[in-house]
RNA sequence: GCGGAUGUGGUGAAAUGGCAGACACGUAAGUUUCAGACGCUUAUACUGUAAAAGGUGUGCAGGUUCAAGUCCUGUCGUCCGCACCA
């Protein structure tokens, strides 16, 4: 079979023909397969893309043989900052360069031969779908749930703009190697950390990859402690936040993060120069540098100090950047006898140290950093950590000086982004109105504008765009002139594929409360914490809004593995290491590709490309398109059905149990070796004298259908070479028959001491009591024994029995 | 650093606590062929042996168990994420 010539032609056919799309009229069955769909970041598909959506197809392909309706969407992500910066390189416009890239992906996508739907394509940057991103922002801005505070960015003084965290190398911008600072801004947020507990709590009800439910815990962070106040000698109070509030009596100083506003006003004229400098170096270094425990922990006297509410005591007031302003408070209180941090601290700076838990095994070793009994506590010496850190703050409370407080790591969501290529914020800036939000959607993303960096938003400076009128008063008003994190778009674009062209509303709520949760979402590791908690945000929102009614976006997920270059590392052409499927796909087709990467790696795994396999891939499905043919050719036959017959039934069940198993839970791998055992199976029963035609042509087909969901043009081809009628995907997927699998004798291993010492034929569905004289009459068992007592015999049935003598 | 994974032949990899290496790639020998390609057969963890028998083996060190790649403790290496890449 020429493999490459046919997959036109199927492709052709599949589509004149309707071989296969959803019945929007049979929601009952709906399966809803999704894969996160892919940035348009070059002009063709990557290895990586074949992997993921070539192999999902499958999974959707298996789905459908399996009785589904499966609806399998497939769209682009548009907007984003590499598109831009290419733009700023070149000169192309980056809506010219994204459309373009979609076409050459659309084209590739197609020709594949997946089950996409096409009807419900989305391109995110167009004004079709970011209207509706938009009109997400306005429901969360009616809600309470967006607002405007500042925050800092990465800024480049030499090139006068903003940086992407990745573009900042070393504390370095990336393009002029001049140094990064840290800049001010006002910007949108979304508040994320309003859904905190309900993020959490859902966690329970997904049928999720374990380490993704445990990143997303650990993201979240959930920490259950105290606020508690401290006065400043000139009355003004601060707060920190602790989860040990039983060491209260312990803290000798506190350490307040470089940001934070007090700093300035605090300091005492002496100490303002030092901490000025301090405060310059700590603004350019990353959190991830910041929190290192390698890292020396380094800090500042302030000149003040502060009153422990507890007792009174007057401690330091000190900066320290291993204190992050955006956590908690800001401000943190130190005790360097029960913090790990702290007592390094302390020690560098001649700080005190003041044990207040005790070790209930007596171990006088600092830092002591378990819950203990307290002492040097006042009224609370003698109770256990877990009761003070309660109670210390409980009596805090009644002084106003304190109160229980759960916090979270989870930070409220920043969507703002200086940058030209992205979806327009709808707000607009009234003289008279103030802040107003704008909802003449779209609020339209112009062409004509100069994105070259400046040092303002591309937008501020496009006339045309960033002059309006206010929707309120209708006199002039400016617009908002930052877009949105593209993240935005993404997490919503399962609710618009189902209805993604309505152009009423983003969705149908009777509609989507149909089609959706998703049943199967398929994707990489990478967005564990950031798009997959957004999207759970962004459901949760509309839910309570009222606009879908259900809690979960997603029920089941299934990250893909990455698949390396050919040294380990992650492809890229910096790294000169990328592989092009191009080449695989014109020397043998895209079925031989698909098949291979599904059996040349683990699938949730990946690993680094190797084409070892790929010719023997190529063999293979020569050698299954050999053995069906000649199940279908011409040979002497019986009627017979003896033990050649039920050795091939045996192994024809035992391949679809497992290929069933192994396609539903994405063990591509392993179904490939099930079916490579059926083909042996094959090749050996074609051996026979006489063939039973039943049993052997049956075999054949299932084989076919089998194998359907990884090779669709092959076993298309090939459904038709053996005369048989329709399309294989619209085939029932084969049904197990358990009594194929039964067998008369089984081979049992016989052990001594857990020694192996023989192997016996034994009949299956013996007592155990028969199964041992069965055994014990056998010469090498008896003398492996060599008439020592038995002391006790396991028996696991139909693989061992183990003697300790 | 924190968080999450992961470690098995020459290679990709299999193994509900029950014969480690299924299924392939590669390699070697044989067979078919005028020849090559294709196909077919056999072997292929290490060590040992004429051949067997035996011994050793799942990063490393311990532990639990009749039995450990699998469970537990510790340790080392590698990879991924860390909030403006998507």
């Amino acid at each position: 079979m020429d493999k490459i010539a046919i997959e036109q032609k199927w492709n052709q056919l599949w589509k004149e023909q309707k071989a296969y799309s959803f019945d929007r009229n049979n929601v009952k069955d709906k399966d809803y397969v999704l894969e996160m769909f892919s940035y348009p970041s070059g002009a063709k598909l990557h290895i990586g893309h074949w992997y993921n959506y070539s192999l999902s197809d499958s999974y959707a392909r298996y789905r459908v043989l399996k009785g589904k309706n499966v609806y399998q969407p497939m769209g682009f992500d548009a907007f984003g900052l590499p598109a831009e910066n290419y733009a700023i390189k070149t000169g192309i416009h980056p809506q010219d360069s994204t459309l373009k890239n979609i076409a050459v992906m659309e084209k590739q996508l197609q020709d594949m031969g997946a089950l996409f739907d096409w009807d419900s394509e989305i391109k995110t940057c167009m004004p079709d779908y970011y209207k509706w991103t938009q009109w997400m922002f306005c429901q969360l801005y009616k809600n309470g749930l967006a607002y405007r505070k500042k925050a800092p960015v990465n800024w480049c003084d030499s090139c006068q703009t903003v940086l992407a965290n990745e573009q900042v190398i070393d504390g370095k911008c990336e393009r002029c190697g001049h140094e990064v600072v840290k800049k001010d801004l006002t910007q949108w947020f979304f508040k994320i950390t309003q859904y905190a507990e309900e993020l959490l709590n859902d966690l329970d009800k997904l049928d999720w990859p374990e380490k993704t439910v445990a990143m997303q815990r650990n993201w979240i962070g959930k920490s259950v402690g105290g606020e508690i106040e401290f006065t400043l000698e000139s009355g003004k109070a601060f707060r920190v936040f602790t989860t040990r509030a039983d060491t209260l009596y312990g803290c000798t100083y506190v350490i307040l993060a470089p940001e934070h506003p007090l700093v300035d006003e605090i300091t005492t004229a002496e100490n303002k120069e030092k901490v000025a400098l301090y405060k310059e170096q700590s603004l350019k270094s990353s959190e991830i540098e910041r929190l290192s425990t390698a890292k020396e922990k380094t800090g500042v006297f302030t000149g003040a100090y502060a009153i422990n509410p507890v007792n009174g005591e007057k401690v330091q007031v000190w900066v320290g950047d291993y204190v992050l302003y955006s956590y908690g408070t800001g401000a943190v209180m130190a005790v360097p006898a029960h913090d790990e941090r702290d007592f390094i601290f302390a020690q560098k700076h001649g700080l005190e140290i003041k044990r207040v838990v005790c070790d209930p095994n007596g171990n006088e070793e600092l830092p002591f950093c378990q819950y203990g009994t307290l002492i040097n506590s006042q009224e609370f010496d003698g109770m256990d950590s877990a009761t003070a850190r309660v109670e210390i703050v409980k009596k805090l409370e009644t002084q106003q000086k304190g109160e229980l407080k759960t916090n979270y790591r989870l930070r409220d969501w920043l969507v703002s982004r200086q940058r030209y290529w992205g979806a327009p914020i709808p707000i607009v800036y009234c003289p008279d109105c103030g802040t107003v939000l704008d909802e003449r959607l779209p609020v339209e993303l112009p062409y004509n504008v100069n994105f070259t960096p400046d040092g303002e938003s591309p937008l501020k400076k496009c006339e045309e765009f960033i002059n309006t009128t206010c929707p309120k008063c209708g006199k002039p008003a400016k617009r908002e002139a930052d877009t949105m994190d593209t993240f935005v778009c993404s997490s919503w674009y399962f609710l618009r594929y189902p209805d993604a062209n309505n152009d009423k509303e983003p969705f149908s709520t009777e509609w989507i409360d149909k089609m959706l949760p998703v049943d199967k979402y398929i994707g990489g590791a990478e967005h564990a914490c950031m798009h997959l908690l957004y999207a759970r945000f962004f459901t949760k929102a509309l839910r309570d809004m009222g606009y879908l009614h259900f809690d979960e976006p997603f029920l089941s997920l299934v990250h893909q593995g990455t698949i390396l270059g050919p040294d380990g590392n992650k492809m890229s052409k910096s790294l000169g290491n990328t592989v092009s499927p191009d080449e695989y796909i014109s020397k043998y087709g895209s079925d031989v590709f698909r098949t291979y990467l599904a059996f040349g790696f683990k699938y949730i795994e990946g690993g680094p490309w190797s084409d070892d396999g790929v010719v023997g891939i190529n063999k293979w499905l020569d050698r299954v398109e050999r053995q069906v043919q000649l199940a279908f050719g011409d040979y002497p036959t019986t009627q017979e059905n003896g033990k050649a017959e039920q050795d091939l039934n045996r192994v024809l069940h035992n391949t679809i149990t497992h290929v069933d198993e192994d396609y539903a839970s994405f063990s591509f791998n392993t179904a490939v070796a099930r079916m490579m055992e059926l083909t042996n199976a094959l090749a050996k029963y074609e051996g026979q004298a006489t063939k039973n035609r039943e049993v052997y042509t049956n075999v054949a087909k299932q084989l076919v259908i089998l194998l359907c969901p990884l090779a669709p043009h092959f076993t298309e081809e090939l459904w038709h070479q053996i005369g048989q009628e329709g399309f294989v995907i619209r085939q029932k997927f084969p049904k197990f028959d358990e009594n194929a699998l039964k067998v008369q004798q089984v081979e049992l291993l016989v052990q001594v001491n857990s020694r192996p010492k023989a192997r016996i034929q034994v009949a299956t569905g013996l007592s155990n009591e028969d199964l041992q004289k069965t055994v014990l009459c056998d010469e090498k068992v008896q003398e492996a024994l060599n008439g020592a007592p038995i002391k006790k015999v396991i028996v696991v049935p139909n693989k061992l029995i183990n003697f300790i003598i």
